[in-house]
DNA sequence: CGAGATGTTGACGACCCTCAAGTGCAGTGG
DNA sequence: CCACTGCACTTGAGGGTCGTCAACATCTCG
């Protein structure tokens, strides 16, 4: 059973599940999809998806937990983080080999596409709908990481991190989780990496930001008490 | 007639006919594509190709000259550069309404696709191909902003600026230009919005790269002396 | 409970932003 | 053709911000 806290996405509000992939296919319940998906499959933290060089085999998307991505194979470099009901690898479609690492970062549980299978299952016109979803998919990963380079690219220390912990409860709602009110499933030192800053700098800006009793932090937990001078900041 | 020394694209290298969209598609000539592509289309330096908010009804290839595009509807934040051969506004597929604002940044000339057209256009067999296309550019382009989003939280300016004259040297190269020798298209300030950085610290560190021989800098003109020293500042 | 990892704090210096003045370049009109 | 003018680019000085290093606290998990 998992812990309480935990956030677990319903299938409904899976990024998979919600679309004409999963659900208007199997609505129709024209081919099994069991061969094609394998569900809520369990993951311990620390355990990586695939490697960089690896083929570009399957979709994944996170049931409960979290992900991170790694540059290349070294886990120095932080790449982006994935929350439950997000969609890892869908940059790499086309693609023979991942550019990437993604690893668990802490125990949860995936979903997982056979892409070569997902393609010989359908008949055209299944493929039409799912392949425009994953199009739209990949599109709303680009905005996504638009938004990503804007916030890293920020002219101080401070703004990144009032723009970080916005972003990452507006990404947390997207899924049905409180916006204001999460559980971060980074270190410090990831924050860091991915945000081009010292592990310190973060833990400043941090408890910059609670001295102004703009959010409150007690080492993961976070609670954003003033969500709009927090969007402020960012102007 | 164009001048000397303006990049332009042969359609051979077009990223939109060097795919089944155009290619496989007119060699079969099933149907005249001239109602769905506005081919080669003069645009002004300035011109805007939308603007954040619009509705999103066409696809835009850069033929020849450059693009910008900005943050929301105001000209301060730049959010990315397209040069000749790539494409603009795939990010905003499967959305109502345009999330940035789109300019020529010199005279040049777009391709231009009509998105509704074009799927009334096409049978079903050719709309899987276009479909394919269309999702792997979308990811490839969200593998190109991961680059990005890397190159702008580089820890300091010196490497920021020699990440971006390599990797728009790489872009140029991808299209048949060269990667060592070419114009800037943006202004320094520009590039400080994009980079995050004061636009003297752009000017300043250009003159550090280029006092050390790793490239030279007159103006606009940029030539790089030596790739593997600028690759290497990156690690 | 203990040990190692993770998080926190303080001092100091390098880096980069701000402000202000000066230079070069392109387009315009005489 | 040349001076003029506006804008982009360049340069210098000074101060704030953030990275580095080292010591300490706290958390987590066996």
């Amino acid at each position: 059973m998992p812990s309480r806290h935990i956030p677990i996405v319903l299938c409904r509000n899976c990024a998979l599940y919600n679309t004409a992939l999963i659900l208007g296919l199997e609505s129709q319940e024209k081919k099994p999809l069991d061969q094609v998906v394998i569900r809520n499959h369990p993951i311990e933290k620390g355990q990586p998806l695939f490697h960089a060089g690896d083929p570009v085999r399957h979709l994944y998307l996170v049931h409960s937990g979290s992900c991170i991505s790694y540059q290349g194979n070294q886990s120095r470099q932080v790449r982006g983080f994935h929350l439950p009901g997000e969609v890892v690898g869908i940059e790499d479609l086309g693609e023979k080999r991942h550019s990437h690492t993604a690893c668990a970062l802490e125990d949860g549980s995936l979903c997982q596409l056979d892409l070569s299978r997902l393609e010989k299952a359908l008949d055209q016109e299944d493929l039409i709908k799912v392949q425009r979803y994953l199009l739209h998919a990949a599109a709303r990963h680009a905005r996504q990481l638009q938004q990503e380079r804007l916030l890293t690219g920020l002219p101080n220390a401070e703004q990144r991190i009032a723009a970080f912990l916005y972003n990452l409860g507006q990404r947390f709602q997207e899924h049905g989780f409180p916006a204001l009110s999460y559980r971060l499933p980074m270190s410090r030192e990831e924050i860091a990496s991915y945000l081009g800053l010292a592990p310190e700098t973060v833990i400043r800006m941090l408890k910059r930001l609670a001295s102004r009793e703009l959010v409150r932090v007690r080492t993961r937990q976070v609670e954003i008490l003033d969500p709009e001078a927090l969007e402020a900041l960012l102007s």
